[in-house]
DNA sequence: CAGTGGTCTAGACCACTCG
DNA sequence: GAGTGGTCTAGACCACTGG
């Protein structure tokens, strides 16, 4: 397959972020762009648009790409990321504790055989993240304590060949549940952070629903939104 | 200017919401649309682009364009949206209070002269979420107590002729202040959500600073995401 | 196989910015 | 006016899906 305007794209971003473009300088014009890269100008913009939607550029008609300052996210955590991509950001402080694990009968959009996977996550010995996953069994047929505490994600999509393509969340405050109050160090006044997700493959079926029960103190949602035009 | 793979978009999405085209089924083929709506493929492909990206369809490679279900979006608050987009859904049961409207001399992004701007957001006659804001005066020379109460984003946007283009945003859970405490309607135990953003025009500008801190137990977010590539 | 979306091209015209 | 990005086109080839 080619994929001209990704591995443009790539570049760029790899220009920015190691500061060969500088944030408030603008980068080559689209018609300099596409002769550096033999390319057409359509195919410099598909690159461009997506440092655009990345955060990397603003485009300003008339003027031309300006680079922006990246430096003040800390780490992007829009889109679906997984505890997993999170930790290798975060050192390596980090653990997985899988404490449930088994096959039933439930549903998942339509009724069928389903996982469901309760696993704690520890960082710096604390343990901050209650994260509880029904997986299509459908989709996922084997699933083990290893890849649990490992990460599923990587399993389904290297693994299986799976591709997950999108997500709805929802992030909303409760109190600690028992279960909360049992797995994770909580302090007197604590409340919990809940982001419930149904995730997508990349055919629209429906294979994950997750609760994400977060520490209150402990979180941090960081996003870079553009303005919706009406 | 020309919009027309816009208007294609807006057509198409008006007619998902309507069920012309049902959740589940797909959509005219690109070749199909681009006659339909006399244009060539790569400008239909654009307003699909868009569709995709807003969770209105998922592309299918072979396959053609899936329509999703939208309903499980209660309201879509992602990207930058204002208490006055949002009072919008919600009825009018909604109130704005403004409690403090200042010229100083601070600093945003580079020193200047700022308006602060306080408001205290009612739902339902209850003081829900305080709203602290800087902006720059270079770009809003003029605020009024009857501006703040309406809409600011509104104001920029029709009167000023300015174009809001994206933001920086976190999201944090925090103890009460007592500027919290004597302005919003808490109960023991409640904390707050706090929402810093940093908002930029679309030359790139940093023009405002907000702190929008929502009482607990009226907070939800959602959101649409879509994978991010590696 | 036919039909679908994914990518790329070369060129055109327009709107905007800046000197 | 020269240079920039914004949009649109007509056609090409590829990869994937399904019967």
């Amino acid at each position: 397959m080619k994929r001209k305007f990704q591995d443009i794209y790539k570049q760029l971003s790899e220009r920015i972020e190691a500061g060969t473009y500088q944030a408030g300088t603008t980068l080559p014009s689209e018609h300099q762009l596409a002769i550096t890269y033999n390319a057409s100008r359509e195919t410099i913009r598909k690159a461009l648009k997506m440092l655009s939607e990345h955060g990397y550029i603003q485009k300003v008609q008339g003027k031309g790409s300006i680079v922006l300052d990246m430096s003040r996210i800390n780490f992007p955590f829009s889109g679906v990321t997984t505890f997993q991509e999170l930790s290798q950001k975060l050192g390596s402080r980090t653990k997985t504790e899988v404490i449930h694990l088994k096959q039933e009968f439930g549903q998942l959009g339509e009724e069928g055989i389903v996982w469901h996977v309760h696993r704690v996550r520890h960082i710096d010995g604390e343990r901050i993240i209650l994260d509880k996953d029904i997986f299509s069994a459908q989709d996922v047929p084997h699933l083990t304590k290893e890849i649990s505490e490992k990460s599923i994600y990587d399993y389904i999509e290297n693994e299986l060949g799976l591709t997950i393509s999108f997500a709805h969340k929802e992030i909303v405050i409760e109190e600690p549940s028992e279960e909360d109050q049992n797995y994770l160090d909580l302090a007197e006044n604590h409340v919990i952070v809940v982001i419930r997700s149904y995730t997508y493959l990349e055919d629209a079926t429906l294979f994950q629903y997750t609760e994400s029960r977060h520490r209150s103190d402990k979180f941090r949602f960081v996003d870079f939104a553009r303005r919706v035009k009406k």
